[in-house]
RNA sequence: GGUCGCGUGGCCGAGGGGCUAGGCAGAGGUCUGCAAAACCUCGUACGGCGGUUCGAGUCCGUCCGCGACCUCCA
């Protein structure tokens, strides 16, 4: 198997990656809570993850790729619990709520075209594991009790094991901080965190538990659906560089406090998706949801971008750096996401006799840089290079500025294939904008069409050749001339 | 304030001691009934200032600017 090498958050270096067990792979990925519509970072991380589970695919690893749905425990910021803040927004109850926007969620990763992961856990399906965690944390000694609520004790896991590693954060750093949160009092050290919480009377999502009618802390799901799906020591654990700290940090103490082994041997994390140079923020306004990218109704955007212009976009960054989504970035990826398709299209057409071809060098070249860059952390603004790189010498060979006889059907057939499963298998783009509406019937009738503009044109009849163009155009499909023929396509 | 990261040509965005990233926009040319597309050519870009080095956009120091995290966050 290819060598593959990844960025490791815990060692801030890149690694070469050695799964546990030679061929398979486990992989966790912190998913979405399900209070609100999708927001347009959770898609750009789930879109990176899917293309690295992709390629782990393709590469020949069985993959077991786990995902949660959060629906319970996180605090907001007055301490009231996620879902039932949304429930009470929506008059629903909380697994309406949960399950609204779990279908949304899924509609808006199919819209993406990422795979759906191999399981799917939710929190509030894992209370029992999750009690299970927590009294196997005060068990060994790392947690205690205070009026029905557990708090990890940080203090105490220092003394055996490190913490802080993914963070790079220091506890002692940690008092200087003083915070004003519910049950602060209860706390032995600030940098404590609730493994299980006591529920307030009008708490509505509430489980009983050794210690008090509550809910498990909004870490302990992921340690405690990981394990159970994963083992306790698993190879790929990621998800957004916003949940490093505390999230992922806690979820590492919380495993080794249970069962005193590391959970995940690579951290990957993806960036922020910034809009005008900041952060996605709700609460300013400085924020666009997917649908709104897709309709072009926000006053970030002049137009529509069809999702596959959107995550052409986001791929032509690496999944580590931010991106910043700008109307300049998007019109820029359109046309260069058409003029990736466009070329895949003549590909398709292009056939040649040679046996041996001058060209063969060069084109295997290419190929070979694509799997290398895939295999270099997942590198895909370098593979979308490559790909212009072929791109240019599509649109060459069909021009006739290069000579298709200087390539050999061995190498054209291979060409074909990698790009194809490049593209569509491991970018996961979809060939076709604007959904359904390339349909066989559609085809036929614009044969029809060219072909009578075709006859038009041989008889220098230019009004009709060109009335034929100017109304297609106008109802947004465009006619290109070619040398022999004229080809079409959707705007 | 602490921790981490970034600053690349008009815009986006890779790379990361000597080797053309790429896309979009722009200029010139080829092709063409016109248009569009395509193809060819063109930009000596790496925040400022020092330093290391035969050589720095790439390493080190420093300053400036920006961002993320430190509190729910993909």
């Amino acid at each position: 198997m290819r060598d593959l090498f990844v960025y490791n958050s815990l060692s801030r270096k890149k690694e070469k990656f050695e799964p546990i067990t030679p061929g398979q792979i486990g992989m966790y990925v912190c998913g979405p809570t399900v209070y609100s519509d999708v927001h347009l970072g959770n898609v750009r991380t789930f879109m990176s993850f899917d293309i690295i589970y992709r390629y782990l695919l393709y590469l020949g690893y069985k993959v077991r790729y786990v995902r949660n749905i959060t629906d319970v425990g996180h605090l907001t910021d007055d301490g009231e619990d996620r879902m039932s803040k949304g429930a009470k927004k929506d008059q629903l109850e909380p697994m309406e709520v949960a399950h609204k926007y779990t279908v949304g969620f899924h509609d808006m990763m199919r819209i993406f075209n990422t795979h759906s992961p191999s399981i799917e856990p939710r929190a509030t399906g894992h209370i029992i594991e999750q009690i299970e965690m927590v009294q196997a944390i005060l068990d060994n000694g790392y947690g205690y009790e205070a009026n029905g609520s557990v708090y990890f004790d940080t203090l105490s896991f220092m003394k055996d094991h490190p913490y802080g590693q993914l963070s790079g954060r220091v506890v002692e750093e940690l008092f200087s901080e003083t915070r004003d949160l519910k049950n602060q009092n209860e706390k032995k050290h600030p940098s404590d965190f609730a493994i299980w919480m006591k529920a307030s009377e009008e708490h509505i999502m509430k489980w009983n538990s050794p210690w008090s009618l509550g809910f498990p802390g909004w870490h302990l799901e992921c340690s405690a659906m990981s394990t159970k799906y994963l083992g306790k020591n698993f190879d790929i654990h990621g998800g957004g560089n916003d949940l490093k700290f505390p999230h992922h940090e806690n979820e590492i103490a919380q495993n080794i406090g249970a069962c005193k082994c590391s959970p995940a041997n690579y951290w990957l994390h993806t960036n922020m998706l910034l809009m005008n140079g900041k952060k996605m923020s709700k609460s300013d306004g400085n924020t666009i949801t997917p649908v709104q990218l897709f309709t072009g109704d926000s006053p970030h955007v002049s137009k529509g971008y069809d999702p596959m212009v959107v995550k052409f976009f986001m791929l032509q960054a690496h999944y580590s750096s931010t991106i910043d989504l700008t109307d300049d970035g998007l019109l820029a990826a359109e046309k260069g996401y058409k003029k990736l398709m466009e070329a895949l299209k003549i590909l398709k057409g292009l056939q040649t006799q040679s046996q041996a071809g001058a060209m063969d060098a060069e084109f295997e070249r290419i190929m070979e840089e694509m799997h290398q860059n895939m295999s270099d952390d997942f590198n895909t603004p370098k593979v979308i290079a490559n790909l212009f790189e072929i791109v240019s010498k599509i649109n060459g060979l069909k021009g006739g500025q290069l000579d298709i006889s200087e390539l050999s059907d061995s190498c054209l057939t291979k060409l074909k294939e990698t790009l194809s499963t490049f593209v569509f298998e491991i970018l996961a783009l979809k060939e076709e904008l604007g959904g359904d509406n390339n349909s066989q019937t559609l085809d036929g009738l614009m044969g029809l069409i060219l072909d009578i503009r075709r006859k038009a044109r041989e008889e220098k009849n230019w009004e009709t050749s060109d009335k034929i163009r100017d109304t297609l155009s106008a109802l947004k499909i465009t006619v290109k001339d070619g040398k022999d023929d004229s080809q079409w396509s959707l705007n």
